[in-house]
DNA sequence: ATTATTTTGTGATATGCATCACAATAATTA
DNA sequence: TAATTATTGTGATGCATATCACAAAATAAT
């Protein structure tokens, strides 16, 4: 509950422009949780009243769409989550999940908002952010709707190896038919396209693990699907 | 170039709570101009130096997808264009045209930054502005991708309806294959569908002049596709 | 260890919709 | 008013992919 935000390792560029007064108000009014895989960080149809910050770990963002589950992304700590949700309605529209062991702050919207007032670079920062995250948010829907499952799956291969674990070799944290729902399709198309990756050489896949051995070929079949 | 903003008769609920001061900087530092229909207002691929306030009309946001054009969609006057664009990205991510003939104001970013850091009121509003932008995005994002196309169409003209023209007679401001790209279907889908609602007696069709007949059947599609 | 439960692999079948191909309007421009 | 060009209507065909139906692993629970 009260641990010195100043000191926080878990700073973003964001966080770094806040006044001395404004950490002891952040120090003062979170509050800091952890959670394990499965467990809900944020849930849709709840009222918003805080923001949270991923300090450790990685989750993800999902709603229910008219007819299934939409996983719209996975994001790694350090990173703000739910704002839009808070700031946008006072019922949470999405739902946040922790997909590994994760650190959470709770920050109430109300000292948040406070915040946000009195530090104009992080106000800005934040705003940055948020269009930020609308440009990607047009691009990801452009894709899903335009290209076929090959082209969404190896961007989604990319993807977690370049921006969530910078390495070509890592774990799914998610299992196929989450994975399905992050790129609109059925869990048996993700298995049949991950089965046809592997068969070509392009990955090699043991259980969840995965390594892309032809990052190139990847990229190909992203663009021409 | 130097009309008196204080006194613009299309100030925005954000608009209304900026300073004299600020007042005096917008109204001596924005562009008046108008456009006809198709004319280009924000061109995908420049640099993002303006922000742009849309007084009068209504206009399309755009953008290239990997096959094809993905119109996101509609807005009307009077609203802010572009900010996402603008603070998210040196580069224009999409670009906005003319749907309607429409009058804007170009306003340098340097100063709508400025007059954002200004006025903490002003600041807020566009904050949540941006924020309900994305939860309306993710929204959509999940409607394309999960519903079939005559829920996606039904939804379209539920929206012109009620969002865009408030009245259940209207003719489309776009062309059967914009629609298309608005709803990520071909052409030749739309003009079935369209031609379907025609004959089950849900809307009346007249070339591009449109009627709702049956709101409720058209939600009932809407929701189970 | 032994069940129970969730996750994955793979074939067979069904279907929604894109695409192609033209004809018929409607809207511009000459 | 004729001649272009853009927009719309409609059938026939093909294909990507969802769905169904199980079996086989892998995980978790008892």
């Amino acid at each position: 509950m009260q641990s010195d935000c100043r000191s926080c390792p878990f700073n973003t560029r964001a966080t770094k422009m806040l006044s001395e007064d404004s950490f002891v108000q952040l120090s003062e009014n979170h509050l800091e949780l952890k959670f394990k895989k499965g467990d809900t960080i944020i849930k849709q149809g709840m009222f918003s009243t805080n923001v949270v910050f991923l300090r450790r770990g990685l989750a993800k963002i999902h709603l229910n769409g008219p007819y299934h589950e939409q996983i719209v992304r996975l994001v790694k700590a350090p990173t703000y989550l739910g704002l839009p949700t808070t700031f946008g309605d006072k019922v949470n529209q999405y739902s946040v999940t922790a997909v590994t062991e994760t650190e959470v702050c709770y920050i109430d919207v109300h000292i948040f908002q406070k915040i946000l007032n009195e530090n104009r670079d992080f106000s800005n920062e934040i705003i940055i952010e948020l269009c930020q995250n609308e440009l990607e948010s047009f691009r990801r829907c452009a894709n899903r709707t335009q290209k076929q499952i090959r082209g969404n799956m190896a961007d989604v291969l990319i993807e977690f190896a370049e921006k969530i674990f910078q390495a070509d070799s890592f774990t799914l944290p998610i299992s196929q038919s989450e994975l399905a729902n992050l790129v609109d399709t059925s869990r048996e198309s993700v298995s049949r396209v991950l089965g046809e990756f592997d068969k070509d050489g392009l990955i090699s896949l043991e259980g969840k693990r995965i390594e892309i051995l032809n990052k190139k070929s990847l990229r190909l079949i992203s663009q021409n699907g």
